[in-house]
DNA sequence: CTGAAAGCGCTTACAG
DNA sequence: CTGAAAGCGCTTACAG
């Protein structure tokens, strides 16, 4: 079966091409009638015009692209799940790439998706990106660029972000509350600002309450995964270092530390109480389940779009933006690896 | 900077857009030293042509959609990211969908993408998906379809699989080897082929080792989620049923369940034996590490994208397909929760 | 081996 | 308010 067009339509309408197609882009010097009469038998046949044939003429492909730097991530895929959802109320297709934690990648995935004439690019950097040339030739092609989590601040762009340092700040003061003292930092890496602010948010806490910040007692995971989480908390042990609580960059690197303080049969939340980041969906069912910080990631892919959707009518307008970088709440969820009543340190 | 087309090459080169334009798509009958100059300068300025202009006279958008029944979910995350990765190493697109587990959806982002001129839907259908018309609609319009994973037996496509019931019988195999009699299987929904397949092998387990078949052991969770596999087992308790091993449909139903049954006392391995399914990322490092099965949910992906570029060439060649259902391996992985030397069922 | 010309399915100034 | 015509950037029969 051949696809109806538009010239098909025109024909069964006894009406020029021109005319349908004003209709279809709600021009506004057609006659009402007329309009009524395109629109209804266009309805009728589910007629839909060639979005690649429409292309040629206003460069618009109703398709943007989202850069992930990792796939197999609860967040950045809630995220995802939010722009697809938002992208397929406004029709735009959404074409996915992920930069595996790759500049190269990144640099690649860009330009190919530039070469696709794509509307924007929605993007979280990798860790690793330190460079900005091929974020600054997105907007120098004239496409749209909007960052989200892993920004870079020195681009000018719309930018949606998680307060992340008011949530480590969250996160922190929880296990004080809890009674706990010497609570350990298993931070991201050095760079990322995501991993600086939930650093700077942990200190905040720390001062507050008039705590002394120990530098020993923060550790390094590069990529905030499992296995970090294990070997710095092994790290922890063979280094004798004390402690009663642990805020981590991540449930999965959580997960790692409370499996290695578990074998040590170390009591969680009694002896140690622990906060994650992230809520990932294996956390709730984790044994004890562990208190974490949600991050309203569906919401975050639909803030994403509704920037790019924005940006893109100011752009039509003419206008400038303003106070483009929108920061969402997060929540502290509790669970059962701070469930305990306020006490003194047992390890101290 | 606008962008550097067709026409510019012709002009710089002083030839014409016909015979740049063949250069590019290597048909035989251009002069060996043209080729070789038109290469060089394409090359030099970076040109690629404007995919979505070939389009109007190709009909190829170099464009294929993936479909996905949820988002937040490990194994489908691997697939997509096996489809992304072979994709992008032959400079496809790929516009990604979530249908969220309902056959509306589903529907609708196939017209969504038929409209768009994708070259091919690449899909694991919803647990719901009980009619088929819209997945012929696929192939009435001359699209190709290619399915994986949750599949329609009845639909003539390419489809990748995993040999579901084979892993199913070795995970149970696993349990009974390490001295379990009694193994309860949480299961999946009725209809997906998957679970039915996953409860043969079970059943094919028990019926190897003569150990008698008992339904009370069996329960459904329909998502396959943590929640379920909790309330699973707490069911189990509830009914007094006897039990020594879990094989759980999934890691998340898995640690749904090990999660009561600790809150309970009741020791893993030592009592309870348990065997999850799909290996997510979070299941290593759970405490205790949950045995399970692996699949290669990356290589089904790439399989899936390669199933879709044979089809083609073998549509252009106007060759018939056959031998459509490729079936993966996938690898038993032994951790902790079934970590014990052969014994005699403690509970029994 | 090379190029002039038609055409893919739309949109949009422009004329009437 | 309506339509004829040009044109977006390519590809591809066809002529030479």
């Amino acid at each position: 079966m051949s696809k109806i067009k538009l010239s098909d339509i025109a024909a069964a309408l006894k009406l020029s091409k021109a005319t349908i197609s004003k209709v279809l882009n709600s021009y506004p010097d057609v006659n009402s009638k007329t309009r009524e009469r395109v629109l209804q038998y266009v309805k009728k046949v589910g007629f839909e015009p060639d979005r690649n044939a429409s292309y040629l003429r206003t460069k618009e492909t109703n398709t943007v692209a989202l850069i992930l730097p990792e796939m197999n991530h609860d967040f950045f895929n809630s995220v995802l799940a939010g722009v697809l959802k938002r992208a397929q109320q406004s029709k735009y297709n959404v074409l996915v790439g992920c930069s595996q934690g790759s500049v190269e990648e990144e640099k690649k995935l860009i330009s190919q998706f530039l070469n696709q004439n794509v509307d924007a690019i929605l993007m979280a950097v990798t860790q690793q990106t330190n460079e900005f040339k091929h974020l600054e030739e997105v907007q120098k092609e004239g496409k749209l660029l909007v960052m989200f989590d892993k920004i870079e601040k020195i681009i000018d762009c719309p930018k949606i972000i998680i307060d992340d340092r008011k949530a480590a700040f969250d996160a922190t003061e929880h296990l004080i509350l809890k009674g706990c003292k010497k609570i350990l930092h298993f931070r991201g890496a050095y760079s990322p600002q995501i991993s600086i602010d939930r650093y700077l948010g942990y200190r905040d806490a720390l001062e507050k309450y008039d705590i002394p910040f120990d530098t020993s007692r923060v550790f390094v995971c590069e990529n905030a995964d499992g296995n970090e989480g294990y070997y710095n908390a092994k790290k922890v042990l063979d280094l004798g270092i004390e402690f009663d609580g642990l805020f981590a960059i991540s449930d999965l690197t959580a997960a790692g530390a409370i499996k290695l303080f578990k074998e040590h049969n170390i009591k969680i939340p009694e002896e140690l109480a622990v906060v994650g980041f992230s809520n990932w969906r294996f956390s709730q069912f984790y044994f004890p389940s562990i208190t974490t910080i949600d991050q309203p990631g569906i919401t975050m892919g639909v803030k994403v779009f509704e920037a790019f959707l924005n940006e893109k009518s100011l752009k039509k307008q003419g206008l400038e933006p303003e106070n483009r970088t929108l920061k969402l709440p997060s929540k502290l969820i509790v669970r059962d690896t701070t469930a305990r009543e306020v006490q003194k340190s047992l390890t101290s």
